[in-house]
DNA sequence: CCAAGGCATTGACCTTGGTCAACCGGGCCC
DNA sequence: GGGCCCGGTTGACCAAGGTCAATGCCTTGG
């Protein structure tokens, strides 16, 4: 079990743990599971009891429902420094996932038990004040999906998703590396791999971007706000 | 400012305040403001500085976000017993309203200061877990709602939203009155009034409700269920 | 080096639900 | 009582995006 010194420094990006004494974090460190899982691994499914809470560490994992007919949309997909399924942990009684979280690719992940973080919870006003600001943001991003999915249509959710892509502070021509396959960017935002092609194609003809693989050129970011009517940032 | 003794036991009966303290309780009453409003009055718009949060003590309330071209679409609506825009005490230093809330029909609610609450929170672990409960449950009905509106289409998400209004321990025939105007309804299930009319028809004329008004019959439940591929309770 | 499988693309077609317009009926106010 | 306004209904039409199928391309592995 090698503990390099740094992983409280790592576990710190996450809001929920941001502002918790070193002598809390390191007892959470202590008893962290490190684990790794390979490319299309199941973590868990929605329904299972929850006993467990997850900081990506390397990786990237989906949260994701299924329907009946076995079609797949993906709620949201956690990046390293994320936490995730911290909030099932308030659900009551009957704590299960309600979503199923499977690996995207090679990761590693950090399993919190729920026992040891509530002990904590219990005589820390930092740490919950943390998990409160977690909670709300993710709040905050699923009324945001909301609004995407009923008010605008696919080409504006694929317009944003872009856009949303490219690093601060970067003006001309934007590069955007998509860092995930097409299909899972697709069920991201609620529609099929087909018009997620049809609609690159559009963008492309448009003269807007350009696409390469994976990696796509912005060459006129005001013009693709505009084709979405999206207001400037800020 | 007439104080009826059991404003108190009213309170409780939100997961926010349910187990607080009398004393903390007592307290919050005597900074509660209580406002009236008219239908149709708007409590706050999206983007506005959020300072307080609130109780519904009569009426509903709808939260809700606009498409630049002026559609509506309705998050969620609060009953009497539930609070609302607790969470964004906790999203920073631009603490802002992340949707419109506005009374559907004549209404009384209680509204909280930011402030006083989040003192009351600093000295109380109870206050802080009924928080976190509330914020939790919120995210799994977002979560639900996603589901919906992307893997099922605009039958389901009626005849769920039916099957949800029936009282429980009802076994026969159960009747549903509508609490709400259809065209609430359509906006807060994502589709067009017409549609909703629509899809009423359709139901009854395969004999699954009778409609009279706002007054529905559920003739078979169990018919009523498979239409739409829904599983049964539990 | 070739075969196989997975992802992406493209085309043809179809379905769901949206749009637009007309109409109905009840409550309300003058 | 008459006009009007609002919510709801109905019909005709339309369009966005889903479905299905064929094809290309790239990676991987024997």
């Amino acid at each position: 079990m090698n503990q390099p010194p740094d992983i409280a420094r790592e576990l710190r990006r996450a809001y929920l743990f941001a502002d918790m004494s070193e002598p809390h974090l390191q007892s959470l460190i202590n008893s962290l599971q490190d684990i790794r899982l390979d490319a299309g691994k199941t973590l868990f499914r929605q329904g299972q009891a929850a006993e467990r809470f997850y900081f990506v560490h390397e990786g990237l994992v989906k949260l994701f429902r299924l329907s009946p007919e076995g079609d797949e949309k993906i709620i949201e997909i956690m990046r390293p420094g994320e936490t995730f399924a911290e909030a099932v942990m308030f659900m009551g009684n009957q704590r299960r996932y309600p979503v199923n979280a499977e690996a995207i690719n090679a990761s590693r992940v950090y399993a919190f038990e729920q026992k040891v973080f509530l002990n904590l919870l219990r005589e820390s006003n930092e740490a919950t004040f943390g998990l409160l600001g977690s909670m709300s943001r993710r709040l905050h991003m699923l009324v945001n999906q909301i609004e995407s999915l009923t008010l605008q249509n696919a080409t504006y959710r694929l317009v944003a998703y872009l856009l949303e892509q490219i690093p601060r502070d970067v003006k001309t021509s934007p590069e955007v590396q998509l860092t995930t396959p097409k299909g899972v960017i697709a069920s991201r935002l609620a529609i099929q791999p087909e018009t997620l092609s049809r609609i690159l194609g559009k963008l492309r003809q448009g003269g807007l971007i350009e696409v390469h693989g994976n990696h796509i050129t912005i060459r006129d970011v005001q013009a693709l706000r505009d084709t979405a009517h999206i207001p400037p940032p800020e």
